[in-house]
DNA sequence: TTGCAAAGATAGAGCGCTCTACTTTAGGGT
DNA sequence: ACCCTAAAGTAGAGCGCTCTATCTTTGCAA
């Protein structure tokens, strides 16, 4: 920096103001630098920086499983939306070791970042409140609502909801959900089925599986072995959906003729041509961009807790259709 | 950390050398440190630290597309080399912006990172080689062969070699390859489907496509309307070959007792159940390991460029099999 | 007891920038 | 010509740490 002042013949303060766009330099001071800058092949040290402004202007995502899409969909919302405050992204993961987590906040942390989005920690929440009173936090996840931070889900009842009632209008009554354990949204989703199913006067049938893709095909291939088989099967998500048609597929049944399947998610593998699977859509870059306006209004001093659910809605492919009569 | 230095009774280098684990503090004054620090929470300021010692233990990792697993895993493998090497990983991306990706690489040189994995830029060789005098720079690509950065790519043409040999040993000759147009690989795979086919004197059929699902398609119903069609299908890579899948079961011809699809990249998509796709797989994480290797060695003071290629290998599923006798 | 090396601890300069407070210059109004 | 104000530019302290050089302590052989 003292090269380039000296070069154009100007005060390391002026350099700094125009590299930082100051409106207070002359265009005339302001061309000289610049064309010293380029000449010299400065850029300014962002480490630097931050140490001497004391803000750093950026904000720290924490993903936990890069491999994701459902992730990285996220991060580009919270991108997007910092992008336009002005703030620079930090990516960081914890590869899915163990303690991985831990160590990548705590490495956004050290680099004072202006605050922190953890999409789906698997951390205790008062671990999360700790951190929270470092830098101000939002977590993409059903947590527990604390003050401390704040928090952006999915509204699984509803996306649940519409599920059955699709489902409803095609005429099916003997509707079946594979659901998917322990895993995020998954007890919410079941319970969501089930609360629905009984308030139409329905039964509902529930076996037990997780995300994977294996648990749907042995799911489906329980379900279909009943007295009495469903006629619609709602998986607790895309991966899992895609195992049952894969049963069904093996074992010459028909979808949507014979079942109907529906998944949730509506990741890139629901659109595939060879799969075509109906499914809840949720709208992930939205999560990120409603999580980094928390960020804002947080680091602009909201220091009251906001919990916002964002609205799932259904994508209709050929996995689905009518009840056929028998 | 002054105060962490006051509340031990130590001074503020005792203090920093505690927190750089120097083996040249004793175990008491270590311990002293230590419990100042965890009871006012203090954590060092990587940013100050990185200005201090003039060294940032960083690499910067260009992703230009997060949404591509291609990219992530890749990335994945630089981590791994990256930490074992004690060196923490900066995530940044273009977002598939105009420009986004000159931005991206210009943040990270900012960051002065001790290095630069870039992950298929789409810029021109001259660009790179100026980022090149900047910081250590490996571009995981098939780009020119420059002496300025390393390079580390796909060896393309013995996936199309594997994918031939794999159709001979079927019983097929009527092979034909849609091919992925200009995209990276694309002419690489072409023209060595090209040299092998000619190579064991048989025809070889090639139609336009691209990277996307709705070419195979179109591709495929071209290819099948042929007076005489081929018994197999190359696909560009999986998505294109998905295309390819999803017009022959609508047109009703079987997989692969009719027509044997082969995709490459062996992407998530290539395993589901419902299309099982054998496929050229592509070692990802290993792109990613490999570039960080040479990465390292730059560090180190390496200066002749090295070029590495890596072997793909073929996974067989069940879209291929031996040629009916008609 | 003395001397000396090694281990342990410290003072203070400096990393590359920003920020506050200040000085200089230019442009009106009377 | 004078004063006053606003704009443009500058000096120098300081951000939180590391690093070099130096000092102090300890242990042990002579």
């Amino acid at each position: 920096m003292d090269d380039v002042a000296a070069k154009a013949g100007v005060s390391r303060a002026l350099v700094s103001l125009v590299m930082r766009d100051s409106p207070r330099v002359s265009a005339s001071s302001r061309e000289k630098v610049l064309a010293a800058a380029a000449e010299l092949g400065y850029r300014p040290n962002l480490w630097a920086r931050n140490l001497a402004s004391g803000q750093t202007h950026t904000v720290g995502v924490m993903l936990n499983d890069l491999h994701n899409p459902y992730f990285t969909e996220m991060a580009e919302g919270v991108a997007e939306v910092a992008n336009k405050a002005g703030l620079q992204v930090l990516l960081n993961t914890g590869w899915q070791r163990d303690g991985g987590e831990v160590t990548a906040i705590e490495a956004l942390l050290s680099l004072r970042t202006d605050g922190l989005v953890l999409a789906a920690p698997r951390l205790p929440a008062e671990i999360l409140d700790g951190y929270a009173s470092q830098a101000p936090v939002v977590s993409v996840s059903n947590y527990d609502r604390l003050d401390s931070f704040d928090t952006v889900c999915n509204d699984e009842a509803h996306g649940a909801n519409l599920i059955v009632d699709h489902l409803l209008e095609l005429g099916h009554q003997r509707i079946a959900h594979i659901d998917a354990g322990s895993a995020a949204g998954g007890p919410e989703r079941r319970s969501a089925f089930i609360d629905a199913m009984t308030r139409y006067g329905l039964a509902p049938i529930v076996v037990e599986g997780d995300f994977k893709e294996d648990a749907g095909y042995q799911a489906a291939e329980q379900l279909m072995s009943l007295r009495e088989p469903p006629t619609a099967i709602f998986a607790g998500n895309d991966l899992s959906a895609i195992g049952a048609l894969t049963y069904l597929q093996t074992a010459g049944l028909r979808v949507p003729e014979d079942v109907s399947v529906i998944g949730y998610d509506d990741t890139v593998l629901a659109g595939i041509g060879t799969v075509s699977l109906t499914t809840v859509h949720q709208p992930r870059p939205q999560f990120g961009r409603q999580a980094m306006e928390l960020l804002l209004e947080r680091m602009k001093g909201r220091t009251e807790a906001r919990h916002e659910q964002i609205e799932p809605w259904l994508v209709v492919r050929s996995s689905t259709g009518p009840l056929q009569p028998t």
